[in-house]
DNA sequence: TACGTTCCTGAAAACCTTTTCGGCACGGCT
DNA sequence: AGCCGTGCCGAAAAGGTTTTCAGGAACGTA
């Protein structure tokens, strides 16, 4: 199963059949067929360890996240898996939960591994601490950028999904928009909001309500809001939620009072949280991250840097609006 | 940074070191100390690589799954990556999507990577393909199990789940107990339903509404098969559901139909999806899989198979119900 | 002093591959 | 005939560690 023995098999020395296999030009045709015919019998598959401790590449990369069960750290995940595809690349998973020390541990785990590269993906959209400078490999922060600048760092961009949703309610001619949304501790929750005021203030309107309704991540808040922001300005005719499932307690309330969505009241969430927004009644307009495209680009980034240098700075990654029955046109 | 440069500095051969560092017998206190000292002063870190050429064992596992997606495979994957812990063993994540000869690529990889240990994570509970009997490693089939007989697999009891969900709603005090669930294609579906059945004829009790309700795995079916199972059995006081997603919808159509839950009618959901569980009105009564547990128990296994042997056979996992207000004693 | 023991240390082989470099054979040229 | 160039192959070193085994020192005993 060593190279030793296709190189036996084919009549070579290990020195050629290693040529061979690896598409090296000076061996003969005829030679280069009895070997790799050797291999193929042999179905010999070269030892990476081997490989790694020679060329100093180990064709794998460490993937650090702080919470796996969270919905965020997937789809970057399978993006970057995606990219690096099966052909040289593997992944080590190391899930830190949250916990700085044990993300210390499995930091070292890795570098002792020799791999050629780190993603980072943080669990919040907000900041988090950078893993040093002095580290041997490139490093990519995913989703959480790192506080320190001179990391790269590829994030989402919540700004222009704010704008991205109150322009798409502002087309179907909703003038009397609100926005529910999550925690205000939140970068995400703020970026949204500016997002959204921004694009209204270019149109010349007010939120709805009067101010962002800031809370919970939750149904139950959703539904809360919901049931005060109707109080208090009863015209409204959209709802721009923070996040997926918000905007299913929205829509329970809207329904609750009979309030037709969207001829009534149209309704746009954030993170097309497929589990969320396909159940919903009716299947809900919202904002996608595109996170398996910033896992992707992450992982062509970071191979791109294995060998060279990184870049630096924060790089924002625009969303999508996916556009359901939430959504229409007034009349 | 190699070991040879510890030697160095502590004055010794790398044998020396390498023994005082991996706590041989023979080698004096005072040496083992000066290593020692040298390691740290040089942050050292033996590289993993020419261990495990060494060694023949690299402390790695290969954890490959078919959707990532999936909710299932998450949690078993944290309980496997819980169990490795962060001290000896790190896992290459691998997804297959779906696709058979992306699975055998992987697989492929991660033999040359020399990993001591495969868990293969499968989508459905049904069955899959076995990898083959000729690997040079041990394999452990983590939720849907192997078809053959010889490996070893570790499935959810869903046969068990199904009883425990109607255990609980006749401790409740309900004798009219109706069961909506999901495709009836999938195995899991029907054991659900046949441990279920299987506690009712326990008790003398007919299930209610004449039939278990197969569908699809949708809130939307859960909403249907409600109304459905109103008109022909107006007086149900229970409703097992196949899954959480089912469970919400038949607790909207409860709520609708203004019957109060759990006082008029019990639900029960299945799968304990947190993010569907803990935001229905009221909070749902659940049965879950275990699933971390199972994915512990996998590493576990594969731990101790490493060298030695594994068993084969299926293994099944007992569920637990979880309680929250969506179910409560008659009066 | 000579010898056997016990304790500790280091030289060297091994793991498997890649890569460099020297050498051999062969043909063509002067 | 002698020389050079070209094309192909193999010996050997390298990568960093573990493990075996031989040897040296110190000590006690005869």
């Amino acid at each position: 199963m060593t190279l030793r023995d296709v190189a036996r098999l084919a009549g070579v020395s290990v020195a050629t059949a290693s040529k061979a296999l690896n598409g090296q030009p000076q061996v003969r045709a005829s030679t280069r067929e009895r070997v790799m015919q050797a291999a193929s019998q042999l179905d010999f598959s070269p030892n990476t360890l081997a490989q790694g401790l020679i060329t100093q590449r180990t064709g794998t990369v460490g993937l650090l996240t702080s919470d796996l069960e969270g919905r965020f750290s997937i789809p970057i995940l399978m993006g970057a898996e995606d990219a690096f595809g099966t052909d040289q690349t593997s992944v080590f998973l190391c899930d830190a939960r949250g916990d700085n020390i044990r993300e210390r541990h499995h930091l070292r785990a890795l570098l002792s591994r020799r791999v050629d590269g780190l993603i980072v993906v943080g669990a919040r959209p907000d900041s988090r601490p950078s893993l040093g400078r002095d580290l041997p490999v490139p490093v990519i922060y995913a989703y959480a950028p790192s506080d320190d600048p001179r990391d790269l760092s590829l994030v989402s961009d919540n700004e222009g999904g704010g704008r991205l949703a109150v322009d798409h309610l502002i087309r179907c001619g909703r003038r009397r928009i609100a926005h529910i949304t999550g925690d205000a501790t939140y970068g995400a929750a703020q970026d949204r909001a500016r997002g959204a005021l921004g694009r209204l203030a270019q149109e010349g309107l007010e939120i709805a309500g009067g101010e962002v309704w800031f809370g919970m991540w939750s149904e139950a808040w959703g539904r809360g809001a919901t049931r005060m922001l109707l109080e208090r300005c009863p015209d409204v005719d959209a709802i721009f939620a923070g996040s997926d499932e918000i905007a299913r307690g929205v829509l329970d309330v809207l329904h609750e009072e009979r309030l037709d969505v969207p001829r009534r009241v149209a309704v746009v969430g954030y993170d097309n949280w497929n589990i969320l927004v396909a159940n919903a009644r009716p299947p809900l307009t919202t904002v996608d991250m595109n996170l398996e495209e910033l896992g992707r680009v992450a992982a062509q980034r970071l191979f791109a840097a294995i060998g060279g240098t990184l870049g630096s700075g924060i790089e924002k990654f625009p969303g999508k609006l996916v556009t359901r029955e939430s959504t229409a046109p007034l009349r």
